[in-house]
DNA sequence: CGCGTGATTGAAAAGCATCAACCCAAGTGG
DNA sequence: CCACTTGGGTTGATGCTTTTCAATCACGCG
């Protein structure tokens, strides 16, 4: 049975045997990391690029004043750190918000694996490519969107990409973060995410309660929040090799 | 005499003079955009992607209450939209501030390219990799910090960038943008921009007139900031291949 | 049962947006 | 050569959004 990373790379086409031998091998005995850790700190030069086998992480930075902003969540199968095979140094941190089960790659071996094989290079680069439009999709939320829409919108994505790996029945599912955490991520405070979230209850678009999102009417709330899903690529095709 | 392209890239790490002609050949005959005009619009499928050889053009989305989210600044050398050679899809648009030099190169051709030479596929890489830090350290800015310290720290990495290109002179540097358009970048009104561009002039930290910035005491304004410009990975040093 | 973390509520203040003028400099056309 | 236009930039007044502070509530756990 292939682990999520895997599953995730065959998303983009055909994976040889020996790939997924190479792959899974690359891939197996994941240490435990219980919740609310740093896998990786800002500033850090590792030799290792890591991999999140299960579990919630998050990219992240902290400001002087004390204030997170959360970059990016980081689910099964997700690189954590595929930069600094590059870039060496760690421009932010990543932490773990539930136990998670994390491999290590030496750096050597990802560039290894990167060069040898044109289909890899390409996976691992729209992989990039796609967190950089989600990025830039977060940018869009946090700079201009009211409140409501902001929450709104994110949770219609989370939904999106959720149901892309079936994580998600019948129009809920599971999202283990608290109200701070997520406020964190749409750069609003604690008090005011917990105040639009009744709001968006009341309006009957989404519920989040312990820990699940709960979505009465997907397109209902899509159209809320303007809500485009092109931005997610999901459709994987590669250009012609 | 290289242009800027060829410039960029050869801070990565030597270039053979077979992929400087090679190069040279691929990004010459540039032509002429005028600006506010769309180089790329949204949903786009082009068959080439495109390279600005000079001038000042923008990545940027607009909501349906019309109001425009910038995700960056092109200058000369950058890649319009690697991404499309993969993506296939734009889901943004690009469109020039000023008029601007600019060139195509067919998808295929930069797959190929990419593919021919280890060296290169890193660079680009690399490139994906820097502007994707950029972005998230624009969310942080639009994220969390208030409006002086957002357009302060802005004008700091403009600063640094621009500097390690040679663009800036004695603290100062050109910046070819309206108040509305600095408004659209970090998610603020014009009027607000316009009261927090004096504000920051009276305390002395920088001015914005005549599209020229002007820092009279670098570190002063960095201190206030608090800029730490280790997100643009400016020792291009790559990892052992 | 007591404790701690996270959720919820209220009141007050700050920050920012919006609207509406007005100014100013650089065209443009008669 | 001047009246007119036009696109920023600047200013003031007003009100909404959001933050902050503080208190209270709910619930799981030792």
């Amino acid at each position: 049975m292939p682990n999520a990373f895997i599953r995730k790379l065959e998303g983009f086409g055909l994976l040889s045997e020996e790939h997924k031998t190479l792959l899974e091998d690359v891939s197996s005995s994941p240490r435990l990391v219980e919740a609310d850790t740093d896998l990786i700190s800002e500033g850090d030069k590792p030799e290792d690029v890591q991999l999140i086998m299960e579990g919630l992480a998050v990219r992240y930075k902290v400001s002087r004043a004390g204030d997170r902003q959360i970059f990016a969540y980081l689910v099964a199968g997700d690189f954590c750190d595929l930069h600094v095979a590059l870039l060496r140094r760690m421009d932010h941190s990543i932490g773990t918000l539930t136990p998670c089960q994390v491999v290590r790659i030496p750096n050597a071996s990802v560039l290894k694996l990167v060069e040898g094989s044109t289909m890899l290079a390409r996976a691992f680069w729209w992989c990039t490519l796609v967190d950089e439009a989600i990025l830039r999709e977060w940018l869009v939320n946090v700079g201009g969107r009211p409140a409501e829409q902001r929450i709104a919108h994110l949770f219609c994505e989370l939904h999106a990409r959720l149901k892309a790996v079936g994580r998600t029945a019948d129009g809920s599912f599971h999202l283990p973060l608290s109200q701070a955490e997520l406020a964190d991520t749409v750069g609003m405070s604690n008090v005011h995410v917990n105040r639009t979230l009744m709001a968006l209850k009341d309006a009957g678009l989404v519920t989040f309660r312990g820990h699940v999102v709960t979505v009465p009417d997907t397109a209902k709330l899509e159209a809320f929040a303007e809500f485009d899903p092109s931005y997610l690529h999901r459709d994987r095709q590669l250009a012609p090799a």
